[in-house]
DNA sequence: GACATATCTAAAGCC
DNA sequence: TAGATATGTC
């Protein structure tokens, strides 16, 4: 097999196949590839079977272009398992889980469930919820998990104060709650596993027998359950290869435990180390200034990338007067650069859109540039949190769909039981679980029972009886029919696509455009399922691999709840990328934008109160700077609105710690902290020393395009005499404040300021609002 | 039960 | 400032 493309580090690397490895691959080292064609050395040049090999990421993303990429070197991945660690952990237990109690058919509850779950726990528990917020409370437990305590454990070590005892409370009451409902959240699904692994020796003996070479990506991002997964399944024969660079830790925050990929050579004494520093992707000044910053942490391997590429341009940076400023001049300084590439001026090639990116520290940053760009007629897309999975109809139907796999899960019930209107509300809903829980079932089931039917209100009879029919039926023909039809008889039999149909609004609409671009997710499901089926059969090797059983729902529900996030970064439309930091970790642009280097924003204000939180901020200016491979454009406002705040900013510490000779544009205002502590804003002049290329705009007053959807409400409006298109500034009066400004139009609602009544704020078309 | 209004609170987001 | 959530009212 063909090495020759590798430099000498990475083939050591492949080579390297037995034993302990470490592999500290710096940004932009070639780390995929190396780490492809290893697995692909394994296969070719050492005649390893692929069923022996165990390859694990983070993300899909990572699993699917890794299983790419080797499927490119060797042909087929058959046998081989290269996926996230939560679906190794899943299908572990699916295979081997019901021992612990679980049957096998168990859901995963994503973010939006445990909220749930913990809000009815705080409520149950009667605890003050200015003090125990659901999205705290999740954090404890999940931090809890990460380093495998128990609620027991919890229990044991926890002190006596009032505020442990709670959070013990919590925790086991959370438990118990997902146990009832058949379910396990993300981290259950590591810590089950590695439960399984010390309950059962026989089942671990197995799994160790069978994957003699493992290999983990972005291991700097283990946390300590995961880190017990892979020592476990390494076993003695520690035949295992981690690759990973400290200096991308950015994921502390969320359990990520650094010491795993630091003490590494400590928890494997004869652990080979192989340092990749060989940079591919950035021109020299660009490393050399991202070197300039992370060397200010303390706790790293030492590592210093390199590159055989010339210098470049030297690092741009541009203080801005405010972040609308700052966000012309990117647009400003994108047109430009299109400009002198075009002319051949310091670029191989022109540069198109899609060569650029913005990445900030926080998703809020995204407006102004959106709304700069759309004003400056500049493409963009931006690539965000919000999920398609998180549009309400998604989620009612996949609640939908998730009973028919699990008729126990009361949450899912409780979601859709009134969704579309049946008439039911809060206390019929709590007259049913004690129904149910009384006969020792679930909601659903119970209300397969004539009898409990009988106990609803009258007008609620027919729709709630038609619907947990359908539920079950389907339930019980779900092996006789396709994932689709199912969901054709969810939609349908269930009055959901009535209703929204019967609503004929542009919302509506769009809604039920969504849920068929879901039907064509089913649809390539499907395919896809059908496809594996077919392949497994033609290379059927004896073995119990029961991988492809193929298509159906309780396999579709777990595809979903596995994948959450389709892919939308499509590189193929060519506009600018915006995204934080943290998920432009692992790709790369011609030319990157990091705006907002501010103290407070970025480091953010929470990172000044310990080095470990302010060490991590830097690693993720580390990260930002390295994904760019041409040129890189830094920038700060002096003045900021932030929560509807405006303040003077201090430049970024990590500017000021960048070396000064790598800059051009704005000088970096340095003094060592002359206003000692964080809390002290900066106020002095002197920090700009001049315009970029002549120009820096003063803030103007933005008028937001008026383009609310007031769909849903017109016909209330009509009816109601309420107006939906107002401007700021238009006098308007309203039948019990009296007369008043529009101050802004906020989504579906707008605020006025009454002048006698103060700031109200109001859902458009519906409140008695005339204009005068 | 459903809608209208007031209040709250603010990072990053993998699976 | 603005979206999400809680509370109040018909």
């Amino acid at each position: 097999m063909d090495l020759g493309r590798l430099n000498e580090k990475q083939q050591e690397a492949v080579r390297y196949t037995e034993g302990p490895l470490l592999i500290l691959a710096g940004a932009g080292s070639g780390k995929t590839s190396t780490m492809t064609h290893r697995i692909a050395y394994m296969v070719e040049e050492k005649g390893i079977d692929p069923y022996e090999i165990l390859a694990v990421t983070f993300t899909n993303k990572a699993a699917g272009e890794m299983r790419e990429r080797i499927e490119s070197l060797v042909g087929s991945t058959r046998g081989m398992w290269v996926m996230t660690f939560h679906a190794m952990c899943v299908r572990i237990l699916r295979r081997d889980g019901e021992q612990l109690g679980f049957n096998n058919n168990f859901v995963i509850y994503d973010g939006t469930d445990q909220k749930t779950v913990m809000k009815n726990i705080i409520k149950e528990l009667n605890l003050d919820t200015k003090e125990y917020k659901p999205a705290y409370l999740l954090s404890v437990i999940s931090r809890k998990k990460e380093l495998g305590v128990t609620p027991k454990q919890f229990r044991e070590n926890a002190s006596n104060d009032p505020r442990a005892r709670v959070l013990v409370q919590v925790y086991e009451l959370y438990q118990k709650q997902l146990m009832e409902n058949n379910a396990m959240d993300f981290d259950d699904l590591l810590t089950n596993t590695l439960l399984l692994f010390h309950q059962q020796p026989e089942v671990l003996a197995n799994y160790q027998d069978r994957f003699r070479y493992i290999m983990v990506d972005e291991y700097q991002d283990t946390n300590h359950v995961q880190y017990e997964l892979v020592k476990a399944l390494a076993g003695d024969r520690k035949n295992i290869c981690v690759v990973g660079d400290d200096d991308q830790c950015i994921y502390q925050w969320r359990g990520a435990d650094i010491r795993n990929i630091l003490d590494f050579e400590h928890d494997y004494p004869e652990a080979k180390v192989i340092k990749l520093e060989q940079n591919y992707r950035s021109v020299g000044n660009i490393l050399a200034a991202a070197h300039s910053v992370i060397e200010n942490n303390r706790g790293r391997k030492a590592k210093r990338l390199w590159t055989s590429r010339e210098k470049g341009a030297k690092i741009r940076y541009y203080r801005a007067n405010n972040e609308k400023d700052e966000a012309l001049f990117a647009a400003r300084e994108i047109e430009r650069l299109r400009d002198k590439s075009r002319r051949g001026d310091g670029f191989r090639e022109p540069l198109s859109y899609k060569d650029f990116a913005i990445l900030y520290r926080t998703n809020a940053q995204s407006r102004q540039f959106e709304e700069t760009f759309t004003r400056e007629h500049i493409p963009y897309r931006v690539l965000s949190g919000l999920r398609y999975y998180d549009r309400k109809e998604i989620k009612d139907l996949m609640a939908y769909m998730r009973l028919v796999v699990n008729p126990r899960d009361d949450l899912s019930l409780r979601r859709i039981i009134n969704e579309p209107k049946r008439g039911i509300g809060e206390k019929t809903i709590d007259k049913l679980a004690v129904f149910a829980s009384v006969r020792g079932q679930s909601i659903l089931e119970a209300l397969g029972d004539e009898e409990v039917l009988q106990t609803l209100p009258a007008k609620a009879y027919e729709a709630v009886k038609a619907m947990a029919a359908t539920i079950l039926l389907c339930r019980q023909e779900r092996e006789n029919l396709r994932v689709s039809d199912i969901y054709d008889h969810l939609l349908v039999d269930t009055g959901y696509l009535a209703a929204l149909e019967a609503e004929k609004t542009v919302e509506s609409e769009g809604r039920i455009e969504n849920l068929m671009e879901f039907k064509s997710v089913i649809y390539d499901y499907e395919s896809q399922e059908a496809l594996a089926t077919m392949e497994a059969d033609l290379s059927f090797r004896g073995e119990e691999e029961t991988e492809a059983e193929g298509p159906s729902i309780d396999g579709f529900m777990e595809h979903l709840s596995l994948m959450s996030e389709i892919d939308n970064h499509d590189p193929s439309q060519d506009a600018v990328v915006m995204m934080t930091m943290h998920s432009a970790k692992g790709l790369e642009f011609p030319v990157v934008f990091l705006p907002g280097l501010e103290d407070g924003l970025f480091p953010g204000s929470r990172s000044f109160d310990s080095e470990s939180g302010m060490e991590e901020e830097r690693r993720l200016c580390y990260v930002g700077m390295t994904r760019a491979k041409e040129r890189l454009i830094l920038s700060s406002a002096t003045t900021r609105t932030l929560y509807g705040r405006s303040d003077y900013t201090r430049e970024s510490q990590f500017l000021r710690e960048m070396d000064e000779s790598l800059l051009e544009g704005d000088r970096v205002f340095k003094r060592r902290d002359p206003y000692g502590s964080r809390t002290t804003t900066y106020r002095g002049p002197g920090v700009s020393t001049g315009p970029i290329d002549g120009f820096r705009e003063e803030a103007k007053p933005y008028l937001k395009p008026f383009d609310v959807n007031v769909a849903k409400t017109e016909t209330r409006a009509a009816a109601s005499g309420g107006e939906t298109d107002f401007t700021p500034g238009d006098r308007v009066r309203h039948p019990k404040f009296g007369t008043g400004t529009v101050r802004s139009i906020q989504g579906k609602m707008v605020v006025v300021a009454f002048d006698e009544a103060g700031e109200k704020k109001m859902a458009l078309g519906i409140a008695p609002l005339k204009k005068l």
